[in-house]
DNA sequence: GGTATGATTGACT
DNA sequence: GTCAATCATACCA
């Protein structure tokens, strides 16, 4: 079953909210999303912070879009682009729990620790085979398959990482309880 | 044209 | 705990 489309044209808090428990597969691997982060065009933390750029320009495009790009000049990191009216918003994919084709993620990861497959933004591009070419792709077509949660999730909130600028606001969202979260979330 | 920087990870002290 | 790897992009000249 895969997402209405509309489920991406809401603010990326939202979104990133709301895309907690839902599967993730692309050409048949992946998992469920236990973790993300929303990027709002208003947030300095942001790639669409400032403006539409070459890099960018997939943020700026129609909901439920990949973004993706190239973090630290070694790993890629996806994003899904979220939010109203094409003003720039995304919501960073930043683990799965894996479920399918984990034989497959093994052998890309180099690595045989599920905790370790996809728990993290570069782990999960490098597990799932991201690269710019699926940049710009919409996420409801192939070789993307997402899964429409089934029930509620309980969800945690906290401060996102990395970042130098916007640490402040609490926009990283996980499944509570989830052993594959790249940090742990502060005590509730 | 040149330089600074990063939504990270893994190895090492 | 600290630090190097590595490069596309952004920004300045």
């Amino acid at each position: 079953m895969s997402l209405d489309p509309k489920f991406f044209a809401r603010e990326p808090v939202i979104v990133a909210r709301d895309l907690i428990g839902v599967t993730l597969l692309l050409d048949g691997v992946g998992g469920i999303i236990v973790e993300t982060e929303a990027y709002d065009p208003l947030d300095p933390a942001s790639h669409s912070f400032g403006g539409k750029t070459a890099r960018n320009a997939s943020m700026f495009g129609p909901p439920g879009c990949a973004y993706v790009y190239r973090s630290y000049g070694i790993h890629w990191c996806m994003n899904f682009v979220a939010h109203k009216s094409r003003i720039g918003g995304g919501v960073l994919i930043r683990a799965l729990e894996p479920t399918h084709g984990i034989a497959i993620m093994e052998a890309r990861r180099g690595c045989e620790r599920p905790k370790l497959l996809c728990s993290g933004p570069g782990r999960l591009g490098q597990a799932l085979a991201i690269t710019r070419a699926l940049d710009g792709l919409n996420l409801n077509a192939p070789p993307f398959a997402l899964s429409k949660r089934q029930k509620r999730f309980p969800v945690v909130v906290g401060p996102r990482i990395g970042l130098s600028r916007g640490v402040e606001t609490p926009w990283r969202f996980g499944l509570k309880g989830s052993e594959f979260h790249s940090r742990g979330f502060p005590a509730t």
